[in-house]
RNA sequence: GCCGAAGUGGCGGAAUUGGUAGACGCGCUGGACUCAAAAUCCAGUGGGGCUCACACCUCGUGCCGGUUCGAGUCCGGCCUUCGGUACCA
């Protein structure tokens, strides 16, 4: 190849190291742009296509900012706690501590060999104390607030990984997000941060970020604010009272009867003697199911009655009380009403249980004698609801919850689907729980001033289902800090969300001692301006970090409310069709390219197949297209050697002075300028590189014919141009036409001559009748008049409205001039 | 089931507020260079028709309908694929 990537490649890469082009000065806010990355975990995977594809382009869009004149920060690091390495650690017998160092060391110099200009003095790993001490200090904080705390409860339990995992990290299928094993339920105490206890922000926080609406969407969904009321049944012969939670107390009256989750506590109080034997059946029964199984749609509804009547407050009505397992125990009070007539649901069971169905909505048009075939659950007049008779739905809602708050029968209430954040992991490879266990004084947190609780070294790590910290008996085993008394420390660890939900504010000063992070840095910075990273992420890092940003700000940490302010997801690169993953075996190494074809051809590539938040299935086909791209790049700056010194500089041309092909030239050039500018700061890389490439295909045709001025001028422009997207290349053929130093070092960037945007002559499209019947050239911008006549004269048009009479005549300027004709 | 996104040549993909569909690139075909090949350069390239040829005609953006002088773009109804979600009362 003519084109020599590897030397050019690292002489710049030293140039940029030597002159510290991508050392940001901290100090110098008023222009200040955060660009970040989402970090990365340091696998023995390396780099991969997904990385690449992510990093490439972000960073072509920051060195495209920096150009523009704003003081870019653009840091990386790695998530280097996890899963993957202890399970590497399990199989080979090496120390998750060692693979992971020596991951981040070839990490590292795969990251400096594609170029991209971070800044490495703020690099950051989170598997050091230095690092994690601080999710112990925040653990603290939110536990001081009442916001860490410890709870039994039915847990998501991976068999494979053997630990317990958020509701945010199985799948829908029921899987484990990172291993795909089926996960199960198991009744555990654990730690929880109180997410829920910032659901409303984090619902209303959306409105005021810029982020894909898709990721917002996911999030609302996810927090799943409903609005209702919460209403107290009697129990017949007793003084229990079950409180129900609905969105529709205008279907009050309709209830026929009453559904407990099986896993109630009322359930055993309240069932009849001689139900006993059925229910204690049933539960059992329901226990057996996985919670796949159980919380099919496609299951049928199964249930029991327990021999109990409820009171219906608002008509005294006795209904059945039965126990099902659609109740769900951690959703609202655990207890529904049963509205057959106005619930999918309850109609499929009343109808399996032939129980009555009591219709008190009508739907309009209907009678209401008529026997529904199915629930009707939209809006309508409500009947058979005494007082409420003849009120619309949406207005019965309000009158219904009124009266019942008015006689104190219950109160309105909001629910979320957000359920608090189970953080604690029975794995090795993680941030400690700063909490010691006393026999006599409980949980005792860790004073701050001892912390780090560092994480040994030496532990097994595959003990079988317990933590595998509580085989390192020195760690484990410590004085009670209130009592002295022999205590264990707490042996789990802590979720790596937890490490990735604040670490955009220690990039700014990593080394900082004796702070989470620099405030009087992170004023400035913090919010992350452009934050790019995966769509996978939406309900998980990206909730997490939310809250925790909501968090620190409350303890009066950060003024900001919100850690990103724009996000971008880039698409996923699959391989025939799957995701790229080891286990698959259809994983591309990116190497393969870059030390065949050079950093920038493949960054180009990668940006140019698509539209980036599209992502698409790899295929290697095209990338001979970039290559000759950049071998023409390369080759036409080469013909004009230090053309930026012989020619006079000029910044803009007078345009009736140039010839054709300079005006050809000219044009493009400044039309590039345009295109390019608008195209990448969307995001829209492939176009953005196609106006290069239509750029060099003008110049190739035309600069022969232009003076040296010109020649200048194009060239120049096209260098900076292609300085945020082949950024070896661009400096390179800088230097080649007399450029002195870095453009990063000294950045550039060039407006429009706005003369220069309008072509003046341009196509217009006739039609007849809407068909394209003849395109002619006019001059910009001709009126309907000029171009009128020279359509009548053309014989094409004429052979269509010969003898037809013209209805309409359509003009729209430079587009179209449209004869209607009968 | 519900929510969201997307369906355009052989392929990846372009097309402001509705205004010449197929930019740019790959591939392919022909030509130049070469003993030959690769590389490179030049020309052509949505389907069909017609012509010696230039031209011209016609059909075409998942399917069916609609609005409009004009629809890839707007509206209604489907189909397919991919994400998210899963009885949330």
């Amino acid at each position: 190849m003519r084109y020599p990537f590897s030397e050019i490649e690292f002489k710049w890469q030293k140039n940029w190291e030597e002159q510290q082009v991508s050392k940001t000065n901290l100090t110098e806010t008023s222009n200040k742009l955060y660009c970040l990355v989402m970090f990365i975990y340091p696998s023995g995977a390396k780099l991969h296509i997904g990385h690449w594809y992510n990093y490439g382009p972000t960073d072509s869009w920051a060195r495209y900012k920096k150009l523009k004149g704003f003081n870019v920060f653009e840091p990386i690091g790695y998530d280097a706690f996890g899963l993957p390495a202890e399970n590497y650690a399990i199989k080979t017998g090496i120390h998750p501590y060692d693979s992971t160092m020596t991951n981040i060391k070839d990490i590292r110099e795969q990251l400096k060999q594609m170029g991209c200009m971070y800044d490495w003095n703020a690099e950051l790993m989170t598997c050091v104390p230095e690092y994690y001490r601080w999710n112990q200090w925040l653990f603290l904080q939110l536990y001081k607030k009442g916001l860490a705390y410890r709870k039994n409860a039915p847990v998501n339990w991976c068999p494979n990984d053997k630990t317990v995992l958020a509701n945010e990290q199985v799948q829908a299928d029921g899987t484990c997000e990172r291993c795909g094993s089926l996960v199960i339920q198991k009744n555990l105490t654990q730690w929880f941060f109180k997410i829920t206890d910032y659901a409303e922000e984090l619902l209303k926080g959306l409105d005021q970020i810029n982020w894909p609406e898709k990721t917002r969407l996911m999030q609302r969904n996810w927090i799943g604010k409903s609005i209702g009321t919460e209403v107290k049944f009697k129990v017949e012969n007793s003084s229990d009272e079950i409180t129900v939670f609905t969105t529709r107390p205008d279907t009050l009256f309709g209830v026929t009867y009453v559904v407990l989750a099986p896993e109630h506590p009322l359930v055993a109080k309240l069932t009849k003697p001689e139900f006993k034997n059925g229910v204690d059946k049933y539960i059992d029964s329901v226990k057996s199911l996985s919670e796949i199984e159980r919380t099919s749609t496609i299951k049928e509804k199964t249930g029991v009655p327990i021999g109990a009547n409820a009171i219906n407050p608002v008509n005294g009505q006795k209904v059945p009380i039965w126990i099902a397992d659609y109740a769900l125990l951690t959703y609202g009070t655990g207890c529904v009403m049963a509205v057959p007539a106005h619930d999918e649901r309850d109609f499929e069971f009343a109808t399996k249980f032939n129980l009555p169905i009591k219709k008190v909505i009508l739907k309009s048009g209907t009678k209401p004698e008529e026997i529904p075939a199915e629930a009707y659950t939209e809006d309508g007049i409500m009947i058979n609801s005494g007082e409420f008779n003849g009120l619309k739905s949406s207005a019965g809602i309000e009158k219904v919850s009124d009266y019942i708050e008015k006689n104190k029968l219950g109160t309105r209430k909001v629910n979320y689907r957000l359920r608090d954040w189970l953080i604690s992991r029975q794995r090795y490879w993680g941030t400690p729980i700063p909490i010691i266990h006393c026999p006599s004084c409980g949980e005792v947190p860790v004073d701050e001033k001892d912390l780090p609780v560092e994480l040994p070294y030496n532990v097994e790590f595959n003990p079988g289902g317990e933590s595998p910290l509580t085989t390192n008996k020195e760690f484990i085993n410590v004085k009670c800090p209130k009592c002295g008394a022999d205590a264990k420390r707490d042996p789990d660890t802590m979720d790596t969300f937890v490490d990735s939900s604040w670490y955009y504010f220690r990039y700014l000063n990593p080394k900082v001692d004796g702070k989470m992070f620099d405030t009087s840095l992170t004023d400035n910075w913090v919010p992350v301006d452009m934050y790019v990273g995966g769509a996978e992420h939406a309900t998980m890092h990206l909730l997490y970090a939310r809250f925790i940003h909501k968090f620190l700000r409350d303890l009066g940490y950060t003024k900001s409310d919100e850690p990103f302010s724009t996000l971008v997801h880039q698409g996923t690169i699959t391989n025939q069709g799957a995701k790229m993953s080891k286990s698959k075996g259809n994983v591309v190494n990116p190497n393969d390219f870059t030390l065949k074809l050079g950093s920038d051809v493949f960054r180009l590539y990668l940006m140019f197949m698509g539209p980036y938040e599209l992502g698409g299935d790899w295929s290697d086909k095209g990338i001979a297209g970039t290559e000759r791209f950049v071998l023409r790049t390369y080759e036409i700056f080469k013909r004009f050697p230090d053309i930026l010194l012989k020619a006079n500089s000029k910044e803009k041309f007078n345009i009736p002075e140039l010839n054709s092909e300079e005006k050809i030239v000219y044009r493009k050039t400044n039309q590039t300028i345009q295109k390019f500018d608008e195209e990448i700061n969307n995001f829209r890389f492939n176009t953005a590189i196609a106006s290069l490439m239509e750029f060099i295909n003008e110049l190739l045709k035309n600069i022969d014919k232009c003076s040296d001025e010109m020649k200048a001028y194009a060239l120049r422009r096209f260098g900076t141009l292609l300085a945020p997207v082949a950024p070896h290349l661009a400096e390179e053929c800088l230097e080649i036409i007399g450029s002195k130093e870095s453009i990063f070092g000294k950045p550039v960037w060039f407006a429009p001559d706005t003369e220069a945007l309008i072509e003046d002559k341009v196509n217009l499209a006739v039609q007849v009748n809407g068909k394209l019947r003849a395109t002619i050239g006019m001059p910009n911008n001709s009126d309907q008049s000029y171009v009128k006549e020279i359509v009548f004269a053309d014989e094409k048009i004429v052979k269509y409205i010969e003898g037809k009479t013209i209805v309409k005549e359509i003009f729209v300027k430079n587009k179209i001039y449209n004869l209607v004709v009968k």
